[in-house]
RNA sequence: GGGUCGUUAGCUCAGUCCGGUAGAGCAGCGGACUUUUAAUCCGUUGGUCGCGGGUCCGAUUCCCGCACGACCCA
């Protein structure tokens, strides 16, 4: 056994018991499973059958008759089938009581010896919590009234056999780590983890049924970019063998996306990964799934009000109300949501004089009193966004649009009208975080070359996240694109905010975690 | 990258401050029990105390380093 064989022992007893290690190795338990298999099997027990047929889910059979009398249900005399893990054992000698749990929740099932039969009875004895079973028979209610499956002759079978013993019936499994790295074990015993991934999925079927309303066509664009654009990001770089090119994990769809736009699809959405190099924290994943939409002929102010819409649908059918708590804070998406630029944001939130937001050295100054590094190279409007992030973000807890933000930081960008060191932009955040990015885009190609070389100038000056020049870009923008707004909303961070969780690791169900050394 | 905290039985946790190689509940195993639901009752097995090094007669405990994780900061 070497080192890192050793340091981990503890989690590889659960992790992989599987034929690793000798038996004086391997814990009592899974000897002692190992010694039931072998029994069973030499009885020409089954312990993985796949002939069962299942009739219906512990939530239906408890929708229909949960809510009646014990007398009216003596009156059903109709047979179910149900299949599930078994959860809990009450065991009365010649009967007992059984726990099951399928995708839809819990039933409970009653075992009489002189019904089931010897036979079945004797298999019942012989099972281990964990083990997947099949049921067949009644429904009745107990003395307690709790509505339950009476098993018929032989209508118990053991459809898969569990060599492990699941983590304790009460306290269920609080270890993060390994409810991260073992979610099967955190999704069977922790019955609000399964809510908060089925809440996710109603989520994104949501969004897609709100899109698809409003004439929006789903696609599907590179994952694996020879340029890594249409965001200010790190990326993982990979290799094509055959090719013999250098290949980026996408930051963002983005350039992708509008030449579908340029190509006349006029209005496409995304739902997809994106993966960014950076670090990891409660509300940042490597990979990260995120809606990117773009609408031909709209502007970023279409696009408030369609964020605004997308919201109130979404919490509409979640919640059934505007209203809902995210870590003890009431958030209140009626609409209109408060919208702000930048600068009066940092002025009227973040508490910082006007004449130090208009004057560029002052700013300088001022950022660095809050601790920010400022270089030479930065960008006015870099420095300015620097001072938002660290005096306003925080404090944006109702949602809130945050506008007009400098040409500097938003190399995609349409100028402003009124003023071209702006762009028509804005991002939402709600609870001090940005949900979502988006902007008029910028059609103009000779801009767009010119907003490129400005990037490339801070990638020279040391700037890892700046943006590359993408002539291929350029080019589908000298076909001419109609002008367009579009948008970026980060899904995991949306359904952490409906779902009230603390860490984005508690919405992605593979959140990216340390590997260990063989 | 920095700081704080954590890692003890399959799971949930005590114990460690003040050094003398560990306890509980659940699960497991044996027994009783045909309306329980954290079933109950009787009995019982199970631990290189995350890993490595140091101090010491002796380390789960003290010191140093490392790994992994959580939270905060960058």
């Amino acid at each position: 056994m070497t080192i890192t064989e050793k340091k981990y022992s503890r989690i590889q007893f659960i992790s992989n018991g599987h034929g690793r290690g000798t038996m004086d190795e391997i814990s009592e338990l899974l000897k002692k499973r190992r010694e039931k298999i072998d029994s069973l099997k030499a009885d020409g027990i089954d312990l993985y059958p796949n002939d069962a047929r299942v009739g219906e889910t512990t939530a239906a059979i408890s929708e229909r008759y949960g809510q009646m009398t014990p007398e009216v249900l003596e009156m059903v005399t109709e047979r179910f089938t149900v299949a599930g893990r078994l959860m809990a054992v009450r065991d009365f000698g010649k009967g007992a009581f059984i726990s099951i749990q399928d995708r839809k929740g819990r039933l409970q099932a009653f075992l009489r010896k002189n019904q089931v039969g010897e036979r079945a009875f004797a298999l019942f004895k012989r099972l281990d919590i964990g083990d997947i079973v099949w049921l067949a028979g009644r429904v009745f209610k107990t003395r307690t009234g709790e509505l339950t499956i009476d098993v018929e002759e032989n209508g118990l079978r053991l459809l898969s056999k569990s060599l492990r013993s699941l983590p304790e019936k009460w306290h269920g499994l609080t270890d993060i780590e390994i409810r991260y790295r073992q979610r099967h074990l955190d999704l069977i015993v922790n019955p609000e983890v399964r809510k908060v991934f089925h809440q996710r999925s109603r989520i994104i079927s949501l969004i897609r049924r709100f899109m698809e309303e409003r004439d929006f066509l789903e696609v599907e664009t590179p994952m694996m970019q020879p340029k890594a654009g249409g965001a200010v990001a790190r990326p993982f770089k990979t290799f094509h063998n055959a090719l013999g090119i250098n290949l980026f994990l996408r930051i963002a769809p983005e350039l992708y996306l509008k030449r579908l736009i340029t190509g006349g699809l006029e209005r496409v959405f995304e739902i997809n990964r994106n993966f960014r190099n950076e670090g990891i924290s409660t509300f940042h994943n490597p990979e990260f799934t995120m809606m990117e939409f773009y609408q031909a002929y709209a502007t970023y102010e279409d696009l408030m009000k369609m964020t605004e819409e997308l919201f109130v649908f979404v919490a509409q059918n979640l919640f059934d109300s505007l209203r809902f708590n995210y870590q003890g804070k009431e958030i209140d998406l009626t609409p209109p949501w408060r919208r702000l630029t930048v600068r009066d944001a940092i002025v009227e939130i973040g508490g910082v004089e006007r004449t130090v937001v208009d004057d560029g050295v002052r700013m300088a100054d001022h950022a660095r009193k809050l601790g920010i590094e400022v270089k030479r190279s930065d960008p006015p409007g870099k420095v300015l966004m620097a001072i938002f992030d660290e005096t306003v973000e925080k404090n944006l807890v109702q949602p809130t649009f945050i506008t007009h933000y400098p040409v500097d930081v938003s190399p995609l960008s349409r100028r402003n009208a009124e003023d071209p060191t702006l762009t028509d932009r804005f991002e939402l955040y709600v609870c001090g975080k940005e949900i979502a990015n988006a902007f008029s885009e910028l059609n103009d190609p000779v801009d767009q070359r010119g907003r490129f070389e400005m990037q490339l100038r801070e990638r020279e000056a040391g700037d890892l996240e700046a943006h590359e020049m993408d002539e291929d870009y350029i080019g589908a923008l000298e076909c001419g694109m109609p002008p367009t707004a579009g948008e970026g909303i980060g899904i995991d961070r949306l359904v952490m905010l409906f779902t009230d969780s603390a860490s984005i690791r508690d919405v992605i169900l593979f959140p990216l975690l340390r590997t260990r050394d063989e």
